[in-house]
DNA sequence: TCTGGGGTCCTTACTCTA
DNA sequence: TCTGTAGAGTAAGGACCC
């Protein structure tokens, strides 16, 4: 989906159309908020008048208000995209059942099996996407998963793009390095050291020359995709791994009471989303993050998988316990993994 | 000067057991 | 009893993605 939360809140404020719009952090959802922006929040998303500004996603608030002053500032609200989000997901799936969830804002479809040409295919799903949300969206189309996200941003927003094995070398490889799914700042730094800045120099470089920069695994994956290659199938049912909460303080704290008692409501919001999802699990994790930034987790895993909150809690106190509070804490967070479904 | 929240997967280190 | 080794499970951190 182009500027997906952009593009919903702007469906309730079509007044909004056309002008510099920045969405992320707190607030009353669908309503703007006035003056500069004071919390600890980030840009999920930005319009494409305000991406002119320079504004950027995670990008912190105020940083992105010193930038644009007058652009409208709109807090995230989730339960809004994931309503919208919903429909989307209903057009592909009347598409093919072979539908890969890949968060918020977008999807793999397998239309191998599906009659039909693939372009009239795309083309009808943006017309069905655009009848339900009044959304438009980006649609990539290749052989493989891969090469179908690197296509959908070939051409945004409402594109519609079709790359086979043979347009790599002409589309791909003149694309910065960091374009590759799977490289990010890290990987993307280490690499231009090498002299490697485009996707075509990387997959110039042998694969033993990866592997030995990189390990096997991240240097044999590095090394297909340069080359466009990918055997990932399309996987339209997943059970959840882990589930998580945190939050970050609106100022770095030191006072222990509060520490307590915002681990315990994390806990009870955990232990909240494994009831909803009948699912328990057996490990669970305490996550802080200081005011240097420094992030550390622990973790413990029980004998039995839980869904109390209580012993969520418990449990989480127990990690806290491990851990020398040597300076101001900046975030917590609450995690349950190892899940395990309930059985019926 | 700053840097959200919710995830997955990978690597490395360590411990226990056979 | 000592030493080596392999595998499983656990723990911690890091890179990356939306």
């Amino acid at each position: 989906m182009d500027a997906f939360y952009a593009a919903v809140e702007l469906l309730r404020r079509p007044d909004l159309k056309g002008k510099p719009v920045v969405i992320g952090g707190h607030g009353e959802p669908g309503v703007e908020r006035k003056g500069p922006y004071s919390g600890r929040g980030v840009v999920t998303t930005a319009t494409y008048e305000a991406r002119a500004f320079g504004i950027h996603s995670a990008m912190p608030l105020h940083k992105a208000y010193r930038l644009c002053p007058q652009a409208v500032f709109m807090p995230t609200d989730f339960a809004e995209y994931r309503r919208v989000s919903a429909l989307f997901k209903q057009c592909m799936r009347r598409v093919s059942h072979f539908m890969e969830d890949r968060g918020i804002d977008e999807a793999y479809l397998d239309v191998t099996d599906v009659a039909g040409e693939s372009e009239d295919l795309g083309r009808e799903l943006k017309e069905r996407v655009f009848a339900a949300t009044g959304l438009t969206c980006s649609i990539g189309i290749a052989p493989n998963k891969l090469l179908a996200k690197m296509a959908s941003e070939l051409q945004k927003p409402d594109g519609l793009t079709i790359l086979g094995e043979a347009d790599v070398p002409s589309r791909i490889w003149p694309l910065e390095v960091r374009k590759l799914p799977g490289v990010g700042p890290v990987t993307g730094r280490r690499l231009a050291e090498l002299g490697v800045q485009t996707i075509g120099e990387l997959a110039a470089r042998p694969l033993a020359e990866l592997v030995r920069l990189f390990g096997a695994s991240h240097g044999e994956g590095l090394h297909h995709a340069a080359h466009g290659r990918d055997e990932r199938e399309v996987v339209s049912e997943r059970e959840p791994k882990s589930r998580s909460r945190e939050t970050t303080f609106s100022a770095d704290t030191s006072d222990w009471q509060a520490i307590a008692r915002t681990i315990a409501a994390l806990s009870r919001e955990v232990a909240q989303d494994l009831h909803e999802e009948r699912v328990r699990g057996r490990t669970i994790g305490l996550k802080l993050r200081f005011a240097n930034f420094d992030t550390i987790t622990r973790d413990r895993t029980l004998a039995q998988a839980t869904d109390s909150s209580e012993t969520i809690r418990r449990t989480a106190f127990e990690c806290l316990s491990r851990v020398k509070l040597a300076q101001s804490v900046r975030l917590v967070g609450v995690r349950v993994g190892n899940l395990q479904k309930i059985a019926t």
